[in-house]
DNA sequence: CAGTGGTCTAGACCACTGA
DNA sequence: CAGTGGTCTAGACCACTGC
């Protein structure tokens, strides 16, 4: 289990959960024991097993109810708020290896744009970071990052070439918390393409990313362009998620 | 109130805080009143207070906690699943009038490819709907479904200039629960560009999609080709939502 | 230190499912 | 009808926060 022993039941139990399903104990498809089975098996009352169940229930493991106990879904996948964040740690978890050449690291003044998503005033100091990601050493993603520069500042004294931005500012205390990203195609420009080495006009899939601290207050305002064919976006859905964390939006609204 | 009177108490609690904070009764960034004031003034134990809460942190609406009372954040979007998964739906809430043209509509035998994925056998019989999808009158997306022969089967009865599939499905009993949405970008093919009306090469932003029933048995396969600038994607995500239901994927995982 | 949310228990009633 | 999950109560102890 990747709980520790002192975390909280639920949480162990929702563990244990997953370890069934994963191993083939609980395969998908077939029913879970009743609540009042699970209760006796762990000697606990319902409130624990109940927490743990809405936790599977909310990543879509499982899935059905009233009246009949849940059944196991398969093909299920699970990636943590870091694992979407960070290129670094997403990279290595599909057993590909990370890297990344700075083009270019500077402080300058916020664009109107940039002020207005940062919430800062135009003119006042951000730090912009240009970095070429690369996966397994091959170019995949050009990263356009504009910092404020309360938190910019401490890139200064980082190697961005040495790795994760997202990692760094955490051991520095920085703790983001929320991220808006928003998804598009656009063709590339001409000092995209050379970069990236493909053609000018060729199609990049285009992340727009703001991220935030728990109190709201913007940190970063980021823009990541994929070579396509390399990359993509998973999302899933299910009825159960009432309003889903995800939305298609259009322009003029 | 949106939800009914014999609603159970915690949604009842949850559109009741939910009414506050969009009324700005609890603004953006204030302290919620501690969970015990809550049980005084509604009458009630802890548990349907904090499950409403609950709900509320998992929509990205409150957060923080452990000591300290939770605080409203500001800005936060909202989307049901059948808004998510229904191109007439969308359009209607984003304020746009929707509509469809019929390019072709046939049942043939399933490829290798798309056999897989409905998890049926290659040449068993599907339904192909392909429709050219617009907004306002304008072409906005290209949508290519190809439904199981049990599901199809529906659309023969059915105008499919008319409206909405996932209603008209829904309305005959199919009850579709979860999806998959794969985006990424790719370059015009040449009769994706006349049907458009673009150059073939430029880019789109692609979504393909595999819907299910509860059980898990895929429904549809189907690929939307949108038109960049129109259309992006928008996708939140926090701390909280510990595994969530997003990752971005690469070839060859 | 007092107040907060996080967790857990024990028991109860209800609505829904399937035999 | 018995068994299931959905809901709610009342009370308890803990860890964390800020004064």
């Amino acid at each position: 289990m990747s709980t520790q022993a002192s975390a909280p039941l639920h949480a162990r139990l929702s563990d244990e959960f997953m370890r069934r399903i994963n191993s083939g104990e609980w395969p998908a498809g077939s029913r879970l024991p009743s609540e009042a089975e699970l209760c006796r098996e762990f000697g606990t009352s319902r409130g624990p097993i109940r927490q743990a169940l809405a936790f599977l229930r909310s990543e879509g493991v499982i899935t059905g109810g009233q009246g009949k106990s849940p059944v196991v879904r398969g093909g299920v996948p699970s990636q943590s708020f870091s694992t979407f964040n960070s290129f670094t740690e997403w990279a290595r978890k599909m057993g590909k290896e990370p890297g990344q050449r700075t083009v270019e690291l500077a402080i300058r003044q916020a664009t109107a744009e940039a002020a207005e998503a940062l919430e800062i005033r135009p003119g006042d100091k951000v730090v912009d970071v240009l970095r070429l990601r690369l996966l397994d050493g091959e170019p995949a993603m050009l990263e356009t990052s504009t910092f404020v520069h309360e938190v910019g500042r401490l890139l200064i004294d980082f190697d961005t070439d040495s790795g994760s931005i997202f990692e760094y500012l955490k051991s520095q205390g920085i703790r983001i918390h929320s991220a808006r990203h928003t998804i598009d195609a656009v063709a590339a420009s001409e000092a995209q393409a050379e970069i990236l080495g493909t053609r000018a006009g060729s199609p990049l899939l285009r992340e727009r990313r703001l991220t935030a601290t728990e109190d709201g207050t913007p940190v970063e305002l980021a823009e990541d362009c994929y070579l396509p064919g390399i990359t993509n976006f998973i999302i899933d859905n299910t009825v159960e998620q009432r309003a889903a964390l995800l939305r298609i939006h259009t322009e003029g609204q």
